[in-house]
DNA sequence: TGTATACAAATCGTATACATTTACGATTCA
DNA sequence: TGAATCGTAAATGTATACGATTTGTATACA
């Protein structure tokens, strides 16, 4: 029933579609619904959200300015790939914008910065609590961005912004693997590592700041080293050549 | 003549529209042809562009996510304007990605990244000693990028290519202005610092590199504090609110 | 005369039709 | 039988038509 409703013109309200098909390719491709290097053609696209090719190719083009999705000229696009040069670039910079950002942090943050970055560590408290992981990792990178916000920085902010979303498929993939394995201590430690960082934020303390961040990175690269020694069985959908990852880390 | 050709259809290949407007647009704001605030409204681009609505919202788009472009659901797009927030982030975090970056290139770079740089830096005083501002602030672009290059860090380079934009409005600004008024020493300081920092890489001395790096950005930074003294008559194209522009920096 | 409302023009967002390029397979010739 | 070439189909890039939203102006009313 319903199949040929072609004549049919679901009148949608202005600006709904294009950013609507962003948002739920941006979810889905950092969730990990949607595997790395997965070829995306409009085609289908335009069929799954209902809307024309229009919003769908801005939907793309904006994905790809992101780095979500890679765009070649008259073959379509793909999710981008996860490959180790794009993990150590990642982690890598990540470290240095890191810094700066807690550093400024600390500098600038207010009254008014502290009371939000507070509320996103009791939301992702209580998503840890609960348990779904789409979730704790969303109110995870909320709390990370309260703070990418404090720094005062708008360029630092979206810099930060983009190394979070590949740290979100990143725990993804962690999560869905070692959820049952983990007793916990994980997510204890993460919410200890963010609590020392709110406590370094109100104290000002840039450099204990800079640690908290840093031994916080260490953990996520050792989720990430842990990935890659468990082998290819669960990393079907990130393109690895087994070789040369070589993550410096603190921890461990 | 050829006033009325509406029935032709001037047949160009796939991609050239979409990427020529961008490349366009991109220079003509970089190069400050349109000056930051300016709306631009995309009849007007369609007609100056000789395409269709559909390769300019594409080029729009993509120029929002640099930056150079703001969007405003249903009300169109502009030129990002040069605030004086815009700047200090722009400086503050290029310190921080400059830093990180020549660090990684000295540790990284290798004897084909050298040979780059060194052909971009013969290039840049080739177009010193020609002087043709345009031309001159794309070399020490390329120059500049070259290093980003080395520094083998993709994520770093995307960030960093962002900053050398505005590096460039901001450069465009500042030689429309000086030209008369300079003897070269500015020039001929820049050049040395170049070499200087080649130098660095070639020995692979990171802390030297930083070093001259941070000298070279104070040298940009005073200029910029040089045009924001001078007043308001050649900010026209920049949205400035005079008053607290603090910009930290070594030299001066 | 000032303000509010309604209408009109302009502009943006979306859908669809057309042009061009690429990919794949069939046919042909060696 | 294999390889090369051409034709057809599918997918991308571009142009245009249509619908929705915003803005400016004119008019009515207090």
């Amino acid at each position: 029933m319903a199949a040929t409703q072609r004549s049919r013109i679901p009148r949608k309200s202005n600006g709904a579609s294009a950013g609507g098909v962003y948002e739920t390719l941006r979810r889905q491709i950092i969730g990990l619904a949607l595997t790395p290097g997965q070829s995306l053609d409009e085609r289908t696209l335009v069929n799954e959200h209902g809307v024309s090719r229009t919003p769908v190719r801005e939907a793309l083009i904006r994905l790809a300015a992101d780095g979500l999705v890679e765009l070649t000229p008259n073959r379509g696009a793909s999710v981008s790939s996860l490959d180790l040069e794009t993990l150590r670039s990642i982690f890598e910079a990540g470290d240095f914008i890191e810094k700066a950002m807690v550093r400024l942090a600390c500098l600038r943050r207010t009254e008014s910065h502290l009371e939000d970055v507070r509320r996103h560590q009791d939301q992702f408290e209580r998503d840890v609590g609960a348990g779904d992981i789409a979730t704790m990792i969303e109110s995870n990178t909320r709390f990370h961005m309260s703070i990418a916000v404090a720094s005062g920085n708008r360029y630092l902010e979206d810099c930060y912004r983009r190394i979070l979303a590949d740290h979100e498929r990143i725990g993804q993939l962690w999560y869905s693997h070692n959820l049952h394995a983990d007793d916990g201590s994980i997510n204890a430690t993460i919410i200890e590592q963010h609590q020392d960082l709110l406590a370094a934020l109100e104290a000002r303390d840039a450099q204990r700041a800079e640690a908290v961040s840093m031994a916080h990175a260490a953990l996520c690269k050792d989720g990430l080293r842990q990935i890659l020694a468990e082998g290819a069985h669960l990393l079907k959908n990130i393109h690895v050549e087994h070789g040369t990852f070589n993550l410096e880390s603190k921890s461990a």
